[in-house]
DNA sequence: AATAACAACCTATCATACAGGTTTTGAGGG
DNA sequence: CCCTCAAAACCTGTATGATAGGTTGTTATT
């Protein structure tokens, strides 16, 4: 098998390579949507004339990007939108140093004094009773450092999801990683209670605004909040 | 080979998730940065004790991501920050159609009404040459449409990168793709020769306010040039 | 008609083989 | 002693075949 050489065109891209597009072309012709399954390993070895190793590796790939979902036994099917892929070049970018926590929290400032803006704009009901009981329970598990950081970042995912743009939310999410290993950084800077406390007064505060309906002092709360946490993250000496 | 079962914490998350996690933990615990070469996938099958199979796929996988560099003969390397996996995720949402055009153009404006303010304050001279530069070439070639277009994207970039935080170029460069499919559709609804290079000017006006240093003046353009192109999309009937 | 065993299909992993690249090494010549 | 260059050692890319185990639809039994 495997004489018939493909069109001339490019080099050698590698077989593989080859076989993702083919396959994310073949979700896009077909118009497949989340959850839609794919053709069988069997079947794509067959269609791109290469062996099943190379189909096997270019649905791996397509897997850890999350684009795909794979599990034994069933055949693959097109996933939802998930944050996987860009956590994971967020986190390669930090380990390996090319980017530093104070430029990801410059982003995430960027983009959360928007989010705020939106979620107090188009937030439903239901939405903003989510991120007041995120706040309120920042406050109630106040002496559970842990369990603070997790309803810190569920409250900004949940005003990213109020925004009602899921681009929004991608980014958010991706950035929960860095969060989750510094965050205890900055609250060791808040030594007293009382600095702890104002913290996630905060976090009230942006949520009665969201509550309100009012962006702009959402969006002030918000700038407040990240000012506040950079400075404490700087405190602490991170780059 | 293979009796020696991992101490059973988790139920079966799947060995290549496993070597894939062995080989970030690997770079984060070696301190490896870009260019550093990564074990063999004979050592890691060793080390791993699973075959090579699955060593491969994860490496495949990480691949995939650009967050190493794989070529024939030579051994795996850590990689430079790069955008493939975000730009896959965001495209693959769009085909999808779990997010729409304008929803990604209202995460642009979000964040190039930051990068330009930044890039003013921060530029060098270089740096604000090369982005005068994309915007003088997008006049120069503004008989042809496939050439503003690559210009246009430079432009944006160069903005991107002379903000001097690689985590707002690595978002502008993933949205690059959806701006190429969706480019021309605003470029058409500009009839005239007139309305194209108001467009354009649009352009030069955004270098100058870089070139002079002023942020406020710099983000007012860059507002007033995603407001009109997200009309044109709009007008032109794009959800 | 409900159900249980079964067949067909599918993915997960392993082992092995061979075809090219790349790096290392070492022998021979200057 | 150093340079050169070709063989050797090592590495990745791809193919093939085999087995284990999960999923699903079918059929035979009750």
């Amino acid at each position: 098998m495997q004489e018939q050489t493909d069109p001339p065109g490019e080099p050698n891209p590698g077989l593989v390579s080859t076989a993702i597009q083919a396959i994310t072309q073949h979700i896009r012709s077909e118009g497949l949507a989340p959850g839609d399954p794919l053709p069988s390993e069997a079947a794509m070895t067959r269609q791109l004339n290469v062996s099943r190793t190379v189909v096997r590796e270019a649905f791996r790939s397509l897997s850890a990007m999350r684009l795909i979902d794979m599990s034994a036994g069933r055949r693959a099917t097109v996933a939802k939108l998930d944050t996987g892929a860009m956590s994971m070049v967020i986190e390669h970018g930090i380990t390996t140093q090319q980017i530093s926590v104070q430029q990801v929290y410059d982003v995430r400032r960027t983009i959360e004094m928007r989010t705020v803006a939106l979620a107090a704009l188009r937030r439903t009901d239901q939405e903003a009773a989510a991120i007041a009981q995120s706040a309120r329970q920042m406050r109630e598990n106040f002496r559970n450092p842990e369990a603070v950081m997790e309803h810190d970042i569920a409250f900004h995912e949940a005003i990213a999801a109020a925004s009602h743009n899921p681009v929004f939310s991608l980014i958010v999410t991706a950035f929960s990683g860095v969060t989750r290993r510094t965050w205890v950084i900055g609250w060791r800077t808040r030594s007293s209670d009382e600095a702890q406390l104002k913290m996630i007064k905060g976090h009230e505060d942006i949520a009665d605004a969201i509550l309100k309906g009012d962006p702009r002092l959402a969006a002030e709360h918000m700038a407040e909040h990240f000012d506040k946490s950079v400075k404490a993250l700087i405190d602490a000496g991170i780059a």
